[in-house]
DNA sequence: GACCTGACTCAAC
DNA sequence: AGTTGAGCCAGGT
């Protein structure tokens, strides 16, 4: 199991109306230090399992996630999300 | 195996 | 409060 797959874990674990900044998905995948790794990690993997629109800066601010969507993100907000 | 890159975060200026 | 520099991690070249 690599690093990777324990984020992938976790951020799939985040259930609706929830969103987990780097950090927090960096601590429950058990390097809280590796903020770093999981945005490296999830540009190259952008897995459709993968809300990755559910991982959010730590300020509270929406991440890069250069994906096709863009207002789908703020639908996807409306559904829970702040 | 070493160097570079990146969707980050924190601390300091 | 905004910008800059330094630090950390894993993956890719």
């Amino acid at each position: 199991m690599t690093f990777s797959q324990r984020v992938y874990s976790v951020v799939k674990k985040i259930s609706k109306g929830s969103v987990l900044t780097y950090k927090q998905v960096a601590e429950k995948s058990g390097s809280p230090k590796a903020y770093r790794a999981v945005g490296n990690i999830l540009s190259k993997n952008t897995d459709p399992l993968i809300p990755c629109h559910r991982v959010i800066k730590t300020n509270g601010d929406f991440g890069g996630y250069n994906g096709l969507m863009g207002r789908k993100i703020a639908l996807l907000n409306q559904e829970g999300v702040e």
